[in-house]
RNA sequence: UGUCGUAUGGUGUAAUGGUAGCACAACAGGUUUUGGUUCUGUUUGUCGAGGUUCGAAUCCUCGUACGACAA
C-alpha cells in the first residue's frame, strides 16, 4: 500500500520538486499549506464570491496543487503563529537579544502543525522542500547538513525533536539548487524561474524594528534614546534605544567615526549600546544555554568529547572547530573555540556539527552571563 | 572687552591660485528562509558680502560664528 505523506508547499520551487519526487517515489502526497501571516501588500483580493481574500502564496500554491493533480489543504494558523513566534519574538528584542525566529518557528509552528495535519489527513509521513537531511545513528535521528553546501538549511532544523524526526522525508536534501531547476524544467515547469526566491524574515514587510513599534505600546516612551560608549565606558553619542539594535550591527547607528564602526555590546537594563572597531567584536568563549543533545546529562560531555566538533553561530559560515570546557548545573554550557567568531549574539542559535551532522544545538546567552562565569 | 587663530557635504578631514577628493554616516540595490555581516551604486559641501585675478576653498577687506590666550 501506498504511504500518505503530507507535504508543506509554498507555491515555490523547492516544494512543487519536492512534491514532483516523492511522486515519482510512488507515495501518495497531500499538500498543505499553512497561512500564517498576511502581509497587507499582499493579499489578493478575491475573484469569486465563494473563497474569501487569501495572500498570494496560498493561491499559488493551490494552483501549484491542483497543476499535479494532488490533494491540497490550508491550515489557517496565524493566531497561534502570532502567539508562538511573534510575541516572543519581540520579547527577545526588549530582553536585549537578538532571536532567530525561523528556528522557533520550525520547531514551535511550521513542524508542529505539519504533524497535527498529518494525523488528521492520515499521513504517515511529513515532507518540506527543504535543503537537509535526516540520518540515524546510534538509533538516534540527526539532521545532517544538504548536499548543496551554499542552500544548506540544517542550521535551522537543529531543534527538531526525535518524533517529528522520525517521520520527516526531505526529498530535496541530497540534491543540488541547480539540478532541481534542471528537474523542474525538464517536466515543463520552468515558470519559477521568474519567481523570486529572496526571503526575509516572513512576518517583517520591511524593517523588523516597525513591527517591535507595532506591537509595543509606547515603546519610544518606555525605553527611548540611550547613549553609545565606548569600551572604556565613555559617552560617545546617543541612540534610539537599545531593542532597535544588534551586535555586530554597522548600518543603522547613525554616528560617523571616519572609520566602520559596530555594535559590541548591549545593555538592556541601563540601554546601554556600546560600539568599538571590528577587531573587538571577535570572541574565543560562548556561553550557551537550552541546549539540545538527543543524550542525557551524564554522558553529554563524554559522548560530545568523543568526535570533533564545529559549531556555527550563524547560518552562512563555516563552523568553527571548538571543545565544550564545561557544563554547570543550570544547564549552560561554556564552549571554547579553536579560532575567533565575529559577533557572537545572544538569542542566536549556537549549532554543533559533528563532520556534517547536526549533533545537537543551543542558544547563545546574553554577553553578562558570559562574563560573570569567565571571571569565576 | 583685547589679541591671535580657525571656518570645506550630516560628521571628521584633503586640495604649490588651475577638474573640490577621501573616510565615516545617509540612501538605494545585490546576496540571504533570522537579525547582523559583506558587496555594488547614488546623493549632499567651500560661513556671508565685496574685492584682486584669465581663473579663488586658497590672496585682500568687512561682517558673522567658533576656539585659544589675555583680564
Amino acid at each position: 500500500m501506498r504511504k500518505r505523506v503530507l507535504v508543506g508547499i509554498s507555491g515555490g520551487a523547492d516544494s512543487s520538486a519536492a512534491c514532483l519526487l516523492l511522486m515519482e517515489q510512488g507515495y501518495e502526497v497531500v499538500g498543505l499549506t499553512i497561512r500564517n501571516f498576511d502581509m497587507d501588500s499582499k493579499i489578493k483580493p478575491s475573484e469569486t464570491l465563494s473563497v474569501l481574500d487569501e495572500p498570494h502564496y496560498v493561491c499559488e500554491a493551490r494552483a501549484m496543487a491542483e497543476s499535479l493533480g494532488i490533494d491540497f489543504f490550508v491550515a489557517d494558523e496565524r493566531e497561534i503563529f502570532s502567539s508562538k513566534i511573534i510575541d516572543p519574538f519581540v520579547q527577545d528584542y526588549l530582553t536585549g537579544k537578538t532571536p532567530n525566529p525561523c528556528v522557533n518557528c520550525n520547531q514551535l509552528f511550521k513542524f508542529k502543525v505539519l504533524e497535527e495535519w498529518a494525523d488528521t489527513l492520515n499521513c504517515e509521513l511529513i515532507a518540506t522542500g527543504h535543503y537537509a537531511r535526516v540520518v540515524v545513528q546510534d538509533g538516534w535521528y540527526f539532521i545532517r547538513a544538504g548536499v548543496d553546501k551554499s542552500k544548506d538549511q540544517s542550521y535551522f532544523l537543529w531543534k527538531l525533536d526525535q518524533k517529528v524526526l522520525s517521520r520527516i522525508l526531505f526529498p530535496l536534501g541530497d540534491m543540488y539548487k541547480k539540478d532541481v531547476y534542471e528537474y523542474l524544467d525538464n517536466k515543463g515547469l520552468n515558470y519559477f524561474k521568474h519567481s523570486s526566491e529572496s526571503m526575509e524574515i516572513c512576518f517583517v514587510e520591511s524593517d523588523y524594528r516597525d513591527l517591535i513599534r507595532e506591537r509595543v505600546k509606547d515603546l519610544d516612551k518606555f525605553i527611548g534614546p540611550g547613549k553609545y560608549i565606548d569600551e572604556s565606558g565613555k559617552i560617545i553619542g546617543e541612540h534610539r534605544g537599545y531593542p532597535y539594535y544588534t551586535i555586530g550591527q554597522r548600518k543603522g547607528l547613525g554616528v560617523a567615526f571616519g572609520k566602520p564602526i559596530f555594535v559590541l555590546m548591549i545593555d538592556s537594563e541601563k540601554n546601554i549600546v556600546m560600539l568599538g572597531d571590528k577587531e573587538q567584536l571577535l570572541q574565543k568563549e560562548l556561553l550557551v544555554d537550552n541546549i539540545k543533545f538527543p543524550y542525557r546529562d551524564e554522558e553529554l560531555i563524554e559522548w560530545l568529547a568523543r568526535m570533533n566538533l564545529k559549531v556555527k553561530i550563524r547560518y552562512r559560515s563555516p563552523g568553527v572547530e571548538c571543545r565544550i570546557v564545561s557544563a554547570y548545573t543550570d544547564g549552560k554550557i561554556l564552549v571554547s573555540l579553536k579560532t575567533p567568531v565575529s559577533a557572537v549574539t545572544p538569542g542566536q542559535s549556537a549549532v554543533f556539527y559533528s563532520n556534517d551532522v547536526v549533533v545537537g544545538g543551543a542558544e547563545i546567552t546574553l554577553q553578562k552571563e558570559l562574563y560573570k562565569y569567565l571571571n569565576k
